[in-house]
DNA sequence: TATGAATGAGTCTTCATTCAT
DNA sequence: CATGAATGAAGACTCATTCAT
């Protein structure tokens, strides 16, 4: 029993770090070539493995870029949620969403890279599930700014349009130093970002 | 005499319409599966042409990338650098960079979609030029925005930074209404936006 | 009637004239792309018509082709009869042989080069018939070569075999000056061709 | 250990037969139809291969055809060099360029077709190394030619001409071997071109 | 007659996926 | 499980030929 318990584990622990080799792999293929140009003869060669044996873990292409997709998906969301649950001001949880992009990009320059510049070629499946993961940081956004317009420490704003425009203004600035040779520290543009959304929050002196 | 001269024209019109039909019809295609899942057949399918027409044309599946490509950017870059220098304040500039983004997203779904999904498979020499046609308004924000410090009109911030962050703001919400079917009005869209700019430039109430 | 007759003539003196202009610029084409290579297009340009006017005139690139041996082949071997018809002796045959051959190599260089270059993929049809042109000067050749041998005017040899191999050296020498630039000059080569020839032939002193 | 080696060579031997079924194919291909008229789905046909499998072997159609000439073209070579090597007086060593030409011929009919009916539009590269590998045995053959000229062995000729003579004897006696229904055999036409140059060198009996 | 735009069959080449070992 | 040879469906591009003007 336990012989066979521990030889499924063991297979299983194997079947995982393979899998997690291959989604290592692929990812930076993917960021390289794009989903279409990515070739799955790349990613075996990256990840030092024949290429049938891609098809032992993996059906398809799309099914790695997928699970590349949800791997970093994943941990990004969580990152990010946990830094803005842990926030305490409006102020600090828009921070935070801020900081938690940026940190994350630093580690993770090819996810970005597949995220930001990823074609409509890519699967379109997952398209809806990128965004429901995408989505929840920014709800919680939504919530603390709603919150803070009904205590009147933020000004009026509709909140949604705000919280995704946090997003956008970062996101735009991570694709600008991921396509060129940045000329601002990550700090500086992030302390930028921040500054200015809350300059714009400030309520009017009335 | 006429008689030639017409004729001439009219061969001339045709070939300039058959370009026309054939660049409409790459754009769509182009902006549904990315530039290198779209293929020729496609492309000659929805311009009601064979293949081989599509060659009389073009020399190649790239030079319509480019030809799309050059024809938007263009005319979007013109655009917004009209737009933006016949305002007058850093505030009307502004303004005008937003709307004349959401403007040419109204009427030019296809080419948007293709700027702001397209993958990094696309034709590499384009790249660096649209980066450069897509600057050129970013600059002008920034030299009014850069005046506009200098003479106290507004908040000091790093004008650069500024003026790509209203371009980044801009391109988040236009992509974001392109994605899925839209809960605001463009109107609704912009002028939050452009408020919101606003509100985060008033020079502090010190 | 006679209106009728000369219009007619006229058609038909302009009709050969277009014909003998596409063939010169086929036979230039042909000689440098071989007859899979060589576009009727580019043939076209060379003669300054349009594409669609080759084909008021042939009805097919196979026969430009076909049309473009013919000529060239029928002239040269009615030169090269003539010349052998009017010599004297075996000496002088085989003299004028190579000499026919290589004024007309001089001539017109293109055909040549069509004639020793062409591939196995020009049409198949004509090969016969070349070879039949071709032929027909061995042939005297031959005959002339069995008669001297049997008034032992010349050594006996096998008298095709012998006019055959006449033949191939005035080919290989001529294929060689086409091929690379040559060192000596054509005369020098054809008289070496026809010493050596005639030092084979002269009967063993015995 | 031996079951690694073991294993490793079948896959080589597996790897070599493959790509020998291909060039065997192919050289059968090209030999029918020259070098662009050939396709790769006739070779892959021919071979008993899919299409693909051919590009797993090959990078590309030319890079087949470079194998099947180098293949033949260096065995032709070294044939021929050995034999005139080992060959003792001028006349033996013009014998021996004539018998290894006859022999190999008699067993690749195919090379020596896409050799001498090979057109224009072949790649171009191997053109010149195709020369260089023809030129050695002609160099060898004039050598020869020469030394016995300086002894007073042989007639006074033009070395180089004489030698490249020799070739062009052979190929065209080949090539007509090769085009049409041979009426003598292979032994009769060599035999006779031999006699027939030992009858032009014998010194001239002052 | 002369034209050249339009056509589509045919070519080389790539690559995701399968399968025998 | 691991491999990599084999496959064949697709895609970009060419060009002989046709046909409306």
């Amino acid at each position: 029993m336990e012989l066979t318990l521990t030889a499924k584990s063991k297979k299983e622990v194997v079947s995982q770090f393979r899998q997690a080799e291959i989604i290592t792999a692929a990812r930076k293929v993917f960021a390289e070539k794009g989903y279409i140009a990515a070739t799955v003869d790349e990613i075996a060669l990256r990840a030092n493995l024949a290429k049938g044996t891609i098809y032992v873990y993996f059906d398809s292409k799309e099914q790695i870029y997928n699970a590349v997709m949800s791997d970093d998906l994943e941990a990004l969301r969580r990152l990010t949620v946990e830094k803005i649950a842990a926030a305490g001001t409006v102020f600090e949880k828009i921070s935070a969403y801020v900081n938690a992009r940026f940190e994350y990009c630093e580690q993770r320059r090819d996810f970005f890279r597949i995220m930001y510049i990823e074609p409509s070629g890519s699967p379109v499946m997952s398209k809806a599930k990128v965004m429901e993961w995408l989505r929840e940081p920014v709800r919680l956004l939504t919530e603390a700014i709603a919150a803070a317009i009904a205590t009147g420490q933020i000004r009026q704003f509709p909140a949604e349009s705000l919280a995704w425009t946090v997003a956008d203004m970062t996101t735009g600035a991570l694709q600008r130093r991921l396509s060129s040779t940045p000329v601002t520290t990550a700090r500086q543009d992030s302390d930028f970002l921040i500054s200015f959304v809350n300059a714009a929050l400030r309520p009017s002196a009335s």
